[in-house]
DNA sequence: TTTAAATGCTAAATCCATTTAGCGATTAGA
DNA sequence: TCTAATCGCTAAATGGATTTAGCATTTAAA
């Protein structure tokens, strides 16, 4: 490690006070000499100093450290993370990360270690419903801003995908061709995403005057396996083959592959495959599967603005809705 | 945040160091009454203490915290990230994570930023070549531990795929079948995986007696847009339709796919693709492409294991390769 | 009874940077 | 000439946990 504030004082030949004033641009405040004020600085950039981070955190109470708590690195949150931690780095801030996969109970763990481990702030991607949020909020008094799940509430930040506006948008494209008979294949049914996806697709349906059937909708999880169950369940109880499935996550559209390989390899000369979530590889599918493209890198960034607005420029909260992408093929 | 050692003293009336030698498990060493022991402990308990982790860090010139340095959270790499973060938070440690976009200087800033920061320890896929790592390693004191691309040297740790073997048995497959026209889409020349990855695609072709016509082989770099470059001098620069190429990334794949939609609708008609890195929706591509699945997880628990050995056990550096997985659909 | 050893605990130093209150010397003003 | 202001800088406190050296007090041994 490089020399300390001290070591440096000696060299100079003056106390650490004047180099520490010095270093973070008080000179002329404290009256240091001009002379002084570049012997000092010549012999620190000669030395390379650098504070040491974790005594300044120490004194200022303040870590320059984000913590990052979301379920998965997969493509989505990969992207998501690696945005926000290239912005976090530009302003000085460094990223602490780690995942829940989707489990409540991590979550709060996760939560309370990076709270004791002195982050200045949490960006989360969140399980809790609002009483539980409040509930947190009250305990820990550094700020959060929500990103990809939202919960309601006037004072809570939060940036997500206008989940309801995509997913209308999207199924709107097939209700517009007539094909009205749409089966929802949804995730963990009480977060804002499903939430929302739902609603967006409820809304698609009602705008052609179809009323959606509670039989056709599905909500068992984000994971590929939930994907694959909720595909049978829609062939296997059904005697009518279905016109058209919406995939509410593209692991769910993987699922859905996964059935239709082994049991249904028919299924697309029938049937009707859109799925929100995008991915490159879809461009390569038969035949060509309608998505909706979540604009990770606007969400990432969005979120660490917020975060660094109310660490540093004391404004308040802020809710952000990302337009998403409409990819047809 | 919760009490201090301080204050939690106050109410056991006890000094601060009492309370830190019971805390650490010392109070056996320092004669420290059962009594006040657990009156201590009952204490601490209620008012849920947890140290001051950026205290701790300062005293103990220890932070409990890995840096993670990797060109991007791509699925590969988000997944490799995940496992190293669950792994490492078992045992009290937290990850802070850096991508470098495969970019040399910001892969050194990174390196410097997070020293700076006062992490324990680096786990690091590198573009450095040796004489860049060793000038680094003599500046740094802390472990280093290379994942997915390595550098030769016998006091080097690294965990990577054995990417020599994985490209030799794909080839290996096609060449069974007679297939030796194949063509080599690389990535960065200098890396490990893109030299491994040459060498086991030349031990095939040798293997059947074909000696590897250095035309066949492209190296641009990992990005989708390069794949792209580098099929279109194939398909362009040659007359005759290859009969095989391999693609040495999932993301090179992908720029074939692309260029292959875009200029060459019939490329799999006449041309075998294979590709090293596995992706699950390939099972759904026609026809399927053969593929090496690398195993992110195990590359993952090794690295931090290694990580974990030097710096609370005293182990030093080790290396490993982890076996990938064939995949042939 | 005296000395030595054991007992139970604590003061103070340490890690390093930041910041407040203020000291001594010089200059300006009256 | 004396006071007030200005100049240039610094001692010491602070943040919170850890650790070393050692102080009283009590018990045991001689």
């Amino acid at each position: 490690m490089s020399l300390s504030l001290e070591e440096l004082a000696l060299k100079a030949d003056v106390s650490k006070t004047t180099v520490s004033l010095v270093l973070n641009g008080k000179s002329s405040i404290y009256r240091i000499s001009k002379e002084t004020e570049n012997r000092i600085l010549k012999i620190a950039k000669e030395h390379n100093y650098k504070p040491n981070s974790i005594a300044r955190a120490l004194r200022l109470n303040k870590s320059l450290t984000i913590g990052l708590i979301i379920p998965y690195l997969n493509r989505h949150f990969g992207r998501v993370a690696e945005v926000i931690e290239q912005n976090a780095r530009e302003l000085g801030y460094q990223i602490i990360i780690a995942v829940t996969q989707d489990c409540l109970n991590t979550e709060h763990d996760l939560i309370e270690n990076l709270y004791e481990r002195n982050v200045d702030g949490l960006i989360l991607a969140t399980m809790m419903n609002r009483d539980q949020f409040n509930d947190l909020s009250s305990k820990i008094k550094i700020p959060i801003v929500l990103v990809d799940r939202r919960i309601d509430g006037d004072d809570i930040a939060w940036v997500v995908s206008d989940d309801e506006q995509g997913t209308y948008e999207l199924v709107s494209v097939l209700c517009q061709e007539g094909v009205t008979d749409i089966y929802f294949v949804g995730g963990i049914e009480k977060l804002s995403t499903s939430i929302d996806r739902l609603n967006g697709f409820k809304k698609a349906l009602l705008d052609k005057g179809v009323e959606c059937n509670q039989s056709k909708i599905q909500q068992i999880g984000y994971a590929v396996a939930d994907g694959y169950e909720m595909t049978k369940n829609i062939i296997e109880r059904f005697s009518k083959t279905p016109e058209a499935i919406f995939t509410s996550a593209i692991t769910l559209l993987e699922g859905l592959l996964q059935y239709a390989k082994e049991h249904k390899p028919d299924l697309f000369s029938h049937t009707r495959v859109i799925t929100y979530d995008d991915h490159p590889m879809l461009d390569y599918l038969q035949p060509p599967i309608f998505s909706v493209r979540q604009n990770a890198e606007e969400i990432a960034k969005k979120s660490f603005e917020i975060m660094h607005g109310i660490l540093e420029k004391n404004r308040s909260f802020a809710q952000e809705l990302i337009k998403p992408e409409l990819i047809l093929r």
